[in-house]
DNA sequence: AACTTTTTAGACAGTCTTGTCTAATTCGTC
DNA sequence: GACGAATTAGACAAGACTGTCTAAAAAGTT
């Protein structure tokens, strides 16, 4: 309820093994019922730990929620960049490949654990306390958006793209990407390899047709209307 | 904790005006503080009633749960269908038209207090409990998107645009226009109305490269192409 | 093997919440 | 004003949960 004063994150005490098993228990439970429905006991369940062992790794539960989130922000930024490492810099055929770095994209951050778990307890707590994600939105949407917004300026300086504003594209590309994605998340639903793949492929077809370069699109468009 | 049985909501009984004043209190304090954070005690005092009279209107606190999903799926969907209602059909400014549109989609399903509600208590229970929000899967984005398909349908054959499946650029169109939004709504923060313009005409913009006339494009693509 | 740290099980007080019950009061309507 | 329905305040039992405490067991180290 409070979160007032500044919630430190205990100093690692015990056997570090069992202190991530709590988290990772913790997470799940979290994000199940929600911080008010979590049961400390049913955490050290599922941590396959007893009860006094949470308490004495992170305090109480505030500070363990504090942790969870510690945890699942470095985990989710860690694996975005990695994702973001695999962009097609050098294309050889640009939808394709952006196609198969946006299933990527999909893949590790939206149907992961951890992107789950972290826009889960956002979404729970983000308006009542944001100072606890105030980490993720510097290093989260600060910095790796900012990341694929270089790597689409510079697609653009290569002359593969017309991009005026990379920062905007790069947020529409996401915002694209996620668009068959985001209902079926929303209820715990998932989509078949090939839904996924055809969503993506639908994504880029957009996103090229609007930061496609202007010649060849000039010329698609021209081929066409001669055809009509 | 159960909502096994089909969570039938209590015929209306006593006075109708303590009924939605019961309801409307309830939402706030079940998107504030989560399902198993929400109180009883606490919502007969937002509505200014007794407790007694919340479980005598309205059974228990899960039947409550789903009178409230009813009621704010009702409102949300009228309101989207009205928003709806506002779509230039005959543009005379397609991409002014459009951004104005936007914006109105943006201050009434997003940024209202329904909308709000609705989309955190999916958040919340969404996965826990689909049940309860087959309405709004029905009659949200199974008829509004559809809707909306069918006005961007028929702009594309007045020949405003190009449009090859309608139901996408439909969900596309959502998409971009939320880019902006979706962060700061998270942490409960605001858009001055300039800000939100500015993200509509973007997304708007990015729309229109996407799926203008095919013909225009063209101009405008080889104008700028002669230009360099 | 001796010693220290960590973990365990269980009990425990204190608090909070739900949902029910009762008796008194107010409200709406005839 | 009189009557029945709706509302109120408060008490109440039953249960759940947090966070602490203790003494014993287990694990790890030298």
């Amino acid at each position: 309820m409070k979160f007032r004063t500044s919630p430190d994150i205990l100093p690692p005490r015990g056997h570090p093994a069992k202190r991530q098993s709590i988290i990772d228990a913790a997470a799940a439970v979290f994000c199940r019922e929600g911080f008010a429905g979590a049961n400390i006991d049913l955490v050290a369940a599922e941590a396959g730990v007893s009860r006094q062992t949470v308490y004495n790794h992170h305090g109480d539960k505030e500070k363990l929620f504090a942790a969870v989130v510690a945890d699942i922000t470095e985990r989710c930024n860690a694996r975005a960049f990695s994702v973001l490492s695999t962009f097609p810099d050098n294309p050889e055929d640009l939808e394709a490949d952006l196609t198969v770095f946006a299933m990527r994209l999909n893949k590790s951050c939206i149907w992961g654990r951890d992107g789950r778990f972290l826009a889960k307890l956002i979404h729970a707590e983000g308006e009542r306390h944001p100072e606890l994600f105030e980490t993720w939105r510097r290093e989260g949407p600060g910095r790796v958006w900012s990341a694929l917004a270089a790597r689409f300026a510079r697609l653009a300086f290569a002359g593969h793209l017309d991009i005026d504003d990379p920062d905007l594209a790069a947020r529409q590309f996401l915002a694209l990407v996620n668009v068959d994605l985001h209902i079926p998340w929303l209820f715990g639903e998932t989509l078949s390899e090939e839904e996924q793949s055809a969503s993506a492929a639908r994504a880029v077809r957009t996103f090229l047709r609007a930061y496609g370069r202007k010649c060849e699109v000039a010329a698609n468009a021209l081929e066409e209307v001669h055809e009509a």
